[in-house]
RNA sequence: GCGAACUUGGCGGAAUGGUAGACGCAGGAGACUUAAAAUCUCCAGCCCGCAAGGGCGUGCGGGUUCGAGUCCCGCAGUUCGCACCA
């Protein structure tokens, strides 16, 4: 109780101060303009982009409907909101929507937990948040509103996957599941804690399911080379997408056993193996395949302890990270492969850092070249043999120790490789395999098909049955949407598609015969890689309508989190290729431009037993922090990312109600780049509702006395001139940070103009200064619409009443005239050194320039002596003397 | 473990290779007020100095340049991702 009483009375707080009359009263204001755009149906567009304006389409990351906005939301949709309403006065027709990425776990986990239906408790976060969204005052079309948990969406996913089928983009194969032998269920990998269940506590095993299969490898190459287009993106993003999709060149070498054991499948006779460094062949030292491996699997079956091993290795769990970080371990098989170009065989070891799903799940171990090869050996005892001399290093007292050589050098140790570089032993390596008909050159890459099997209830479900006779059968166009029943029950583990009394049980639409549905649903993340093309066209009945998705695509602005940065944005632009290829759109990538947001943070609080405490319980005292009414001591911690956990939250409703949605909006705006991350403080939001009253005030102080004028006269005072030069600048400054993301400058730049019209106050009597006021004043009205909307329309109808909405306004335009300086200060330097400024006139001669510079005071004190061989002039900014001795 | 990025006053940050610290927050001094709040004015990187001025300074160590927060190399710390969280 003591942490709403503060929360939600306005009167208590700073920013709601006595006399009503002469602030700024966003709780009747912020309602009464969401009301007018909404009636003036501002926001709305057509499916088909007007032919009238150019279009621009601004999406961002759509929400997963947990429950309660958070401040996240808050400043990702606030960032879009800038940039759809500048587009807009910038003459644009923009399409802005919204809608909810309303499958996944926490429903099922909701469901699980307290008995709540995941549909109820899904649908009702999602009217909750809608209704803070809308508070927030986005300028968002919410006539194409879509949440991906209704047939609506679902069933034209369906289609889409049906076609993809179609088309060969899909295929059906074994892969591993975590499994938990208790909960007899399937778990994510943020279910797996330590290897356990995080419900049961059991030790979690690998098992292998049949699963559906998208194949965005077909696109490898394309995908890889669609990110050269992607100029409006940032480059890290790129760069991550890029190892990702993982293009390698190599080759495929296949190692014979040596003496291959009676009764061993012929298939294994003889072990395949990717490398990018054919040219270290000579270095092997031991083969290593992957617990998963047929192998491996084979000498499981002969060999308890090898059994051991690699059920070991499976409790690791299907996560790269785990195996990964995991100590590195491995097995001897005691089987033996020979070696291509030696007389000679290797051990053929298991090892838990090989990947199955990467290469061929066998690698050979050069441990000079490798670093983990080089532990490996190390650990087990096996031989290091040097094959890569590095450049000016002398064969005679060249070892390998601790640091393996993976770098470019000369060929030794190596047989006919001797004496070639790196590069040229890699081709001759490889030629030689082909010759021997034991190898080629590949082209490897990273990227592996994408599992979408899930088996779990609230999610899509997959558009099979499967037949005893006609095996896997699509479910007919005539059939969708395949619904999920409602009439489920969470009460044991496991997917309660597959517990349903009759709604797997259905005829084989091929044969008529007694046939079962697929139970398995999709990765959400298929609901979210279509989203942005349905967003066109909401309420077709097929998935796309290509006039609408051709005309609006791309998305001109994407705006989300970088935590998106590889899988989300890497299967939108696979969906996007595959949709191409059935004909549902057709643009090549789906995002043309993308920004990517930094998280908010806030302290995080304990009290003396250790409990988390929120905010709003905690009062800061000087240096520390008590907590509320109880005066109890406060350990204040680190500044994090907002999380449930650590209690660090804050509400956006609450400071909604307390301060008034344009300032929530300007604070997230403020102070920090908009890709890095930001600190939400009390003090920051109270300084961003302070600047609003501020401007309110400034501002119809203007529209309250200064007269409306015609035009400019010819004659202004000096002051008059300097504002309307500082009001020019301003627009040039602002419009220039908008365009490049840089939201804090632009709000910067408000402050400043804000400034100097207040300053303007004291000599509201010379000439030009009413004009010159009412500019600015109507400048900062537009300026500051994109950020504070309700508070902008509020004081423009002040200053320009009976005029239509900002809304409506052009973006203003910078007078050039009025931008270029009178005046230029250029700083002056010895050795590169400060020293003093002159002043100049705008592209003053150098001559004149660097004779003023010499002669400054100080400056002519510091050379005397001194010989200058050098000067250095930067027009119209620097001046630098480079002396002697 | 692998991949990617980030690091500037007390704090958030600004800065086409050209006067580091714009703008804001917190702080100090003052004005207004019976008082407080609100508002307004001024100060403010650190060190030395009455001042003029000087020294140091953009995570750490090197390099390129007349000149480096910015470019290059190495290191440290932090953050994000790692394919079934969204």
């Amino acid at each position: 109780m003591t942490r709403t009483s503060s929360m939600t009375q306005p009167a208590n707080t700073p920013a709601a101060p006595a006399p009503a009359a002469v602030s700024y009263d966003f709780q009747s204001v912020e309602p009464r303009w969401q009301k007018a755009w909404d009636e003036a149906s501002i926001f709305t567009v057509p499916d088909v982009p007007p032919a009238d304006r150019p279009k621009y389409y601004v999406l961002e990351m759509f929400p997963y409907p947990s429950g309660q906005l958070h401040m996240g939301h808050v400043r990702n949709y606030a960032l879009g909101d800038v940039i759809a309403r500048y587009k807009r006065a910038r003459g644009y027709a923009v399409l802005h929507p919204m809608g909810w990425d309303a499958f996944g776990l926490p429903a099922e986990n909701a469901a699980r937990e307290r008995g709540v239906h995941p549909q109820e408790w899904t649908l009702n976060n999602i009217a909750a948040m809608r209704t803070t969204l809308q508070r927030l005052g986005f300028s968002l079309n919410w006539d194409r509103e879509i949440a991906t948990c209704l047939p609506d969406y679902y069933g034209k996913q369906q289609k889409l996957f049906l076609d993809f089928l179609q088309a060969g983009l899909v295929e059906r194969r074994e892969s591993w599941v975590n499994w938990d032998p208790v909960d007899q269920t399937v778990l994510a990998n943020e279910q797996v804690v330590d290897g356990r269940g995080w419900r049961s506590g059991a030790p979690i095993e690998k098992k292998q399911l049949s699963q559906w299969f998208l194949k965005i490898t077909d696109f490898a190459e394309d995908l890889l080379d669609g990110l050269k287009t992607l100029d409006r993106w940032p480059d890290r993003v790129r760069t991550m997408q890029e190892r990702w999709i993982g293009r390698s060149e190599g080759a495929r070498v296949r190692f014979s056993l040596h003496a291959p054991p009676h009764g061993l499948d012929t298939n294994l006779n003889a072990v395949e193996v990717f490398t990018t460094r054919p040219d270290t062949l000579f270095g092997m030292s031991f083969l290593a395949i992957a617990p998963d491996h047929p192998l491996a699997e084979w000498a499981g079956k002969q060999n308890p302890e090898a059994a051991a091993f690699i059920a070991e290795c499976r409790r690791l769990g299907t996560s790269v990270e785990a195996v990964e970080t995991a100590e590195k371990r491995g097995f001897d098989t005691g089987l033996r492969v020979n070696h291509p170009f030696l007389d000679q065989s290797f051990p053929v070891w298991i090892a838990n850092f090989v990947l199955m799903d990467y290469g061929t799940g066998a690698l050979f171990g050069c441990p000079s070249g490798d670093q983990r090869d080089l532990d490996f050996a190390h650990k087990y005892n096996l031989p290091v043999t040097p094959v890569v001399l590095p450049p000016g290093k002398d064969q005679a007292d060249f070892a390998i120790t601790k640091t393996a050589f993976t770098g470019d050098g000369t060929m030794i140790n190596s047989g006919f490789l001797d004496g070639l570089s790196t590069e040229e032993a890699r081709r001759e390596a490889i030629a030689r395999l082909e010759d021997m008909g034991v190898g080629n050159g590949i082209v490897n890459w990273r990227l592996r098909d994408w599992g979408v099997s899930r088996q779990r209830y609230w999610g899509c479900p997959i558009p099979v049955i499967h037949c005893e006779s006609c095996g896997a059968v699509p479910v007919p166009d005539d059939q969708l949407p395949v619904k999920l029943p409602e009439d489920v029950t969470f009460d044991k583990p496991g997917n309660p598609l597959d517990h349903h009394p009759t709604w797997k049980h259905v005829a084989c639409p091929k044969c008529g015969k007694p046939a079962t549905r697929e139970t398995d649903t999709f990765d959400t993340f298929v609901d979210s890689s279509w989203y942005f093309a349905r967003f066109t066209a909401p309420h077709a009945d097929t998935p796309t309508v290509r006039a609408a998705a051709d005309g609006w695509l791309a998305v001109d602005q994407y705006i989300g989190g970088i935590e998106h940065a590889i899988l989300h944005l890497l299967y939108a632009r696979f969906f996007t290729r595959a949709m191409k290829k059935t004909g549902h759109l057709d643009v090549s990538e789906p995002f043309a431009g993308l920004f990517t947001q930094g998280m908010v943070s806030h302290e995080s609080y304990k009290d003396s037993a250790g409990n988390w405490l929120y905010p709003e319980e905690v009062e800061r005292k000087g240096d520390g922090a008590v907590k509320r009414g109880t005066e109890e001591p406060v350990t204040v911690g680190r500044v994090e990312k907002m999380s449930k956990s650590k209690r660090n939250t804050v509400a956006p409703v609450a400071i909604i109600e307390r301060f008034g949605a344009d300032t929530a909006r300007w604070f997230v705006l403020s102070d920090s780049p908009p890709e890095r991350d930001m600190e939400w403080t009390e003090a920051g939001v109270s300084g961003a509702a302070r600047f609003a009253q501020r401007l309110f005030r400034i501002v119809r102080t203007v529209a309250q006395t200064v007269p409306a004028q015609e035009s400019c006269p010819a004659e202004i005072a000096p002051q008059a001139d300097a504002l309307r030069r500082a009001n020019h600048r301003t627009i040039a400054a602002v419009t220039e940070a908008l365009e490049g993301f840089t939201i804090n400058v632009a709000v910067a730049r408000i402050h400043e103009l804000t400034s100097a019209l207040a300053e303007a106050e004291k000599t509201a009597d010379l000439p030009g200064m009413a004009f010159a006021r009412r500019e600015a004043a109507r400048t900062l009205c537009l300026l500051c619409a994109p950020m504070m909307p309700h508070l902008a329309e509020e004081m423009y109808a002040q200053l320009e009443p009976g005029t239509s909405m900002v809304v409506e306004q052009p973006w203003p335009e910078a007078d050039p005239s009025l931008l270029a300086a009178t005046q230029v200060t250029i700083a002056v330097q010895i050795m590169g050194k400060l020293r003093g400024t002159i002043e100049a006139a705008p592209d003053e001669d150098k001559d004149a320039v660097v004779a003023r510079a010499e002669a400054e005071p100080n400056v002519a004190r510091l050379l005397e002596g001194k010989r200058i061989v050098k000067r250095v002039h930067v027009p119209n900014r620097i001046v630098n003397f480079v002396t002697a001795g």
